[in-house]
RNA sequence: GGUUCCGUAGCCAAGUGGUAAGGCAAUAGACUGCAACUCUGUGAUCACCAGUUCAAAUCUGGUCGGAACCUCCA
């Protein structure tokens, strides 16, 4: 498995820690509001890696938190009359809801903050107690001084930062890069601390919850957002160097994002879709397909053409194996444990070479086409069919996407049979019938 | 101003030193009772310029164009 590390900016040999487990943690979403197709590509991305890791004998215990604690949050429960809870509580359920629309996984654990509170009040003192934090009127600060090697993941600079930093006229900071840990507040929800009734900054959760989840130990993957690496993946790294001197994971990995028709989307600009309103238009399997059809870390850019594109590419594979299925079934062919070797495995190379599923996409295609073409010999080699069969099946649960095995009964079978008679007998007005009532049952 | 990324056929998109994968669309055929499906053939010298090299889309420098991040946006 190779890995492009955002850290060292290379693609490395991935080696886990532990023999035949990988641990991985990704930022999970803020729930103020339904998921927006941006929120999608993680999603898909990292349980795609997942998958991949699975499909090469690891075992992987995945992470991924909610934010449920922001100020976001509290201005949607304000303007809804409605309690902080209930606003994170329904869109968590609409996160997962596209989540497993989206076919991806259920994390192994999936923390909340509002549930990881005692852990991060004690986190933020032993950073204060370290000296890496410090305490004013109630707020508390991380001390970006204090560690080295701050701005090695974004390759930013310490001094250009200064130099961009927003100046704060109100700031009681020390350094205009240090950022909160912990704020005085008076509204919203909000908790007894050593130094005032607040709430914590959102960099501290993460590394929390990964000390929590993980043993203490530092991971092996972790992923979001590329917009998430400054300053907040740098953050918890300076946090965690502080706190238990290692840089939390050894591989930072982190997937482009997503334009519509080549614009950023954002509300401004009025262009942005919610994840639900796209999987009730095509569905979340071609969604899924969608964003698998480019490489994780470019952009990748939405628009009608790429969608209807999407659709084809998956109908055409899903109709090949439906043919597979029916002339499997005709047969009494079981669809075994066998698979064509050669073809899985140039797929798997792919999706081991940092993800490249444009490249696993032209394996698909490839045994597609030696599949339809198996199908339409006259003698048709029937276990060569199945094979086929179980080599797309495999390499589809590894992309994520569905696939829908056809069984027939009886009373198919002997409708295709009918047909095959009228057919043959060139009875086409009862053909046509027949083959009507074949597609009504979604066999032809 | 700093950092990072990108510019490959009509569209989407791999490839990052040895003479351009794949898909969609288009087009010409084959198959077929018809239709659908399927199969086969057909297209780019890789934004531009200069350099390094026996050899560059692939390395270096420059030009033009586009994008993201730079304190809470995946």
């Amino acid at each position: 498995m190779k890995l492009f590390n955002s850290m060292t900016n290379t693609i490395e040999d991935f080696h886990p820690i532990h023999e035949h487990r990988v641990n991985m943690y990704v930022c999970g979403p803020t729930v103020y509001n339904y998921p927006h197709i941006g929120n999608a590509r993680p999603i898909i991305v990292f349980d795609t890696l997942q998958r991949t890791l699975e499909a090469c004998g690891y075992e992987v215990k995945m992470v991924s938190n909610y934010t449920d604690v922001d100020d976001k949050i509290i201005k949607a429960a304000k303007e809804a009359g409605v309690s902080e809870k209930e606003i994170t509580e329904k869109f968590i359920r609409a996160y997962n809801a596209d989540r497993s629309a989206l076919g991806a996984k259920f994390p192994s654990a999936a923390p909340k903050v509002t549930e990881t509170m005692d852990s991060i009040i004690s986190f933020i003192q032993l950073l204060v107690d370290k000296g890496n934090a410090y305490a004013i009127d109630g707020d508390v600060y991380f001390r970006v001084n204090s560690v080295a090697h701050y701005g090695n993941l974004s390759n930013q600079q310490v001094e250009d930062l200064m130099v961009g930093a927003r100046i704060d006229e109100n700031s009681k900071k020390e350094n205009p890069l240090d950022f909160t840990l912990w704020k005085k507040t008076e509204e919203g929800i909000r908790w007894e601390s050593p130094w005032s009734i607040g709430r914590p900054g959102w960099h501290t959760e993460c590394v929390v919850m990964i000390h929590d989840q993980f043993d203490g130990e530092h991971i092996d993957i972790h992923g979001g957002g590329m917009d998430l690496k400054f300053p907040h993946h740098e953050n918890e790294i300076a946090q965690s160097r502080a706190a238990y001197e290692h840089p939390i994971a050894n591989y930072w990995v982190h997937n482009g994002m997503v334009n519509i028709d080549g614009e950023k989307m954002s509300k401004s600009l009025g262009n942005v879709i919610w994840v639900k309103d796209m999987i009730a238009k095509i569905g979340g399997d071609v969604l899924r397909w969608l964003m698998l059809s480019a490489h994780y870390r470019g952009p990748l850019n939405i628009n009608e053409e790429a969608i209807d594109t999407a659709r084809k590419e998956l109908e055409k594979v899903r109709l090949s194996m439906k043919q597979g299925y029916v002339k499997c079934s005709l047969a009494d062919q079981d669809i075994s444990e066998e698979y064509e070797e050669a073809l899985f495995s140039s797929f798997l190379d792919a999706m081991c070479d940092d993800l490249n599923t444009p490249n696993a996409f032209a394996s698909v295609f490839e045994t597609t086409k030696v599949l339809n073409t198996a199908l339409r010999q006259r003698e048709v080699d029937i276990r060569a069919v199945a094979r086929l069969v179980k080599t797309l099946e495999k390499m589809m649960e590894v992309l994520g996407i569905p696939v829908y095995p056809l069984a027939l009964t009886q009373e198919d079978k002997e409708l295709y049979a009918k047909w095959n008679e009228a057919k043959k007998a060139k009875d086409f007005a009862a053909a046509d019938e027949l083959r009507v009532q074949l597609m009504e049952k979604g066999i032809l």
